[in-house]
Order: C-alpha cells, then sequence, then structure tokens
DNA sequence: CCGTTTCGTTCGTCAATCTAACTAATACAG
DNA sequence: CTGTATTAGTTAGATTGACGAACGAAACGG
C-alpha cells in the first residue's frame, strides 16, 4: 500500500484473474443460452468448425486438453440431445466421426452472444493503434504463459461464434 | 485469408484464448504441487491472505463467485487434511471462522512455482515501459469483458503466492 | 415475545473429469 | 500369413465441483 510504485507484476495478475473471471462467466451464459454446457458447446463448436463438420474423439481430446473418456462422455450427451451423430469411419474403422447435425448448427449459431458482443464490440470501438497495441500485449503475455504449451491454441470457440452471426 | 488487414479482433481472442488454457493449466499445475485441487487451493489463498488468517464460508462464497454449499463442501475437504479449522464466531454465533492452520499456511507457501515463475520472470525482465504497457493493456481488456460483474475482482490466487515466495 | 432475515450445513443431484480395464481394428515384424 | 504391438474408442468406477432446496440456529426488529 505504501510502496510508490504499485507492484507491476501484481497488477499484471489481478487483470489477468479478472480476464479469467469474467471469461468463465461468459462461457457459462453462453453455453446456457444455447442449452447446453459450456464443455458441451466447446465440442459442439470445434466439430462445427471443421471442413466436413466432422471430427474425431482423439482430435476433439487434443484440443480440449482432456482425455477420451471425457469426449466420450460429452459426445454422448451431444448425442442424446440430437446435436452431433456418431459415424463409423470407412478408411479406418477404429475411428469415429462426430458429425454435427442441423440441429447441432442451429445450437451453435444461436448463441446470443451478449458479453461476447460486448467485448466485439468494445474492441472494435478502439482506434486502429490501440487494437494493434491490445494484440501485441495480450499475444505477448500469452506468449509468456504458454511458451512451453505448444498446441494450445486454436480452439477459437468465440470467435467462431461470432463469425457465425454475420 | 486473402484479408489484407488480419482481423485484429479475431487476432485478440486468439491470444485471449491462449492466455486462458494457459493460466487454467497453471493453476492445476500449482495446485497438484500443493498437493490439493484448484478450488481448494483457493479457499486457502484466501483465508491465507485475510489478516487474521480467517474468513467466513459466506466472504469466501462471494468472493469466489459460488455458493455457500459448494463452500461448505470445499472446507470439509481442507477440514478433513487439517489445512483448515471451524470456529464458531463469538461476536455472531450463527457465522464460523475458517482459519487456516499451520499446515494450511505450509501448503499454500509451498507451493513450487515452475511455470509460475516463468511469466513472473519474464514480465520481471521486461523493460519498465513495457511492463506499464502491459498492465495497461490486461486492465482495459479486463475492464471491456467485466464492465458488467462489478465484484469479481479481487481473488489473486497467483499473487499471493507468488509472495509467499520472497 | 414473535416473525423475519441471515448464516451455515445437509441432502440429493448432476456435469466434468480422471484412470484403468476392455474391445476392436490396424500395422508391422518375421 | 501369423502373431504381437499399437491405436481408437468405450465402459466402469471414482472424485471433484457446483447447484438448489430444505433446515436449524442465531440475531434483529417491532
Amino acid at each position: 500500500m505504501a510502496d510508490p510504485t504499485p507492484d507491476r507484476t501484481d497488477q499484471s495478475l489481478i487483470a489477468l484473474r479478472r480476464i479469467l473471471r469474467a471469461t468463465e462467466l461468459f462461457e457459462r451464459k453462453l453455453a446456457q443460452a444455447a442449452g447446453l454446457t459450456p464443455a458441451q458447446l466447446r465440442v459442439l463448436q470445434i466439430v462445427a468448425k471443421k471442413d466436413h463438420g466432422t471430427a474425431t474423439p482423439k482430435a476433439l481430446a487434443t484440443q480440449m486438453g482432456v482425455s477420451q473418456a471425457t469426449v466420450t462422455a460429452l459426445v454422448d450427451k451431444l448425442v442424446a440431445r440430437d446435436m452431433v451423430a456418431r459415424h463409423r469411419s470407412d478408411v479406418d474403422r477404429r475411428q469415429t466421426d462426430v458429425a454435427i447435425t442441423d440441429k447441432g448448427r442451429a445450437a451453435v449459431s444461436s448463441s446470443p452472444d451478449a458479453l461476447q458482443q460486448k467485448y466485439v464490440k468494445s474492441f472494435e470501438a478502439l482506434m486502429d493503434w490501440e487494437q494493434a497495441q491490445l494484440v501485441a500485449s495480450l499475444e505477448r503475455v500469452a506468449a509468456m504463459l504458454d511458451a512451453h504449451e505448444i498446441d494450445a491454441s486454436p480452439v477459437l470457440t468465440i470467435r467462431d461464434i461470432r463469425q457465425e452471426d454475420y
């Protein structure tokens, strides 16, 4: 408190935590709006974005950073709700293709963002140089945090939904 | 792809997602190192940082953004491991003080950084103006995300551990 | 004193996650 | 080919975190 130079490391960590909290809540809201849980929505989003609207459990597990068993459970629930369907692969019959259904696509694209819009709109309202600055900063922080964790990146949850909106 | 100005919004969202992923994994590791689950560690950290090393379940629930019932369950587990103890408050006998024990304090302060150090070290290696820039950017993003969610902020998980290290 | 509010716990439920064990299919080495 | 190893996915069982509803105990306000 009496510190004349408020510790920047602390400040950065505090801000990070705020970001995490907000995003967590945001995801819950988003999923709820689509009538799903966050994890289920994530599966659906990944599948939806694939070229043919299909993905293997293995790929899902890798991309989400969870075990295959977890993916099985999630897919089970989505199948029960007719959001996706399982199909045996012809090329390698060990593999299963998890394919999104029309209903699943509808659920993904209908998730009516609220907070999401909030962020995107705020961001897009910024001046060009500010946007560039933020991107640079975020990427820098990301690099500092996950330098080791090579795969990580490409889930995109948020972005693709946004694209659906247009 | 052919877009001449790579979409900055997308870039920022991708970076954000990387940050989230990395932090999530980081927290898991941290907790594991302390022999606890992330949620349990969070409770312990909040309690540890209070002046008298105590907090009421109510306060914990509010600060963590979960229900009191959840806090009860978490505290149960910490009590079972001798990390905290419950004491009836004298001033208001409806209240319970959750007090950290020596063992709990040891667990909190012993969580051996690894990844954590990585971020902190990277951050602290930056030039002063760069640090300032990052903090400003992070806070801006946080503000854009949680403008609505007034309470949120002050859990700090990470920061306090870091302080323990010195 | 009595009704209301507040605090915490208990109970039942459910989602997400893990590990370990198992089945089925493919791959590869002789 | 045959047989072993590897890979993909599921099943089973457990734990954790989370919630809401119901409840008991204490405090507070008339």
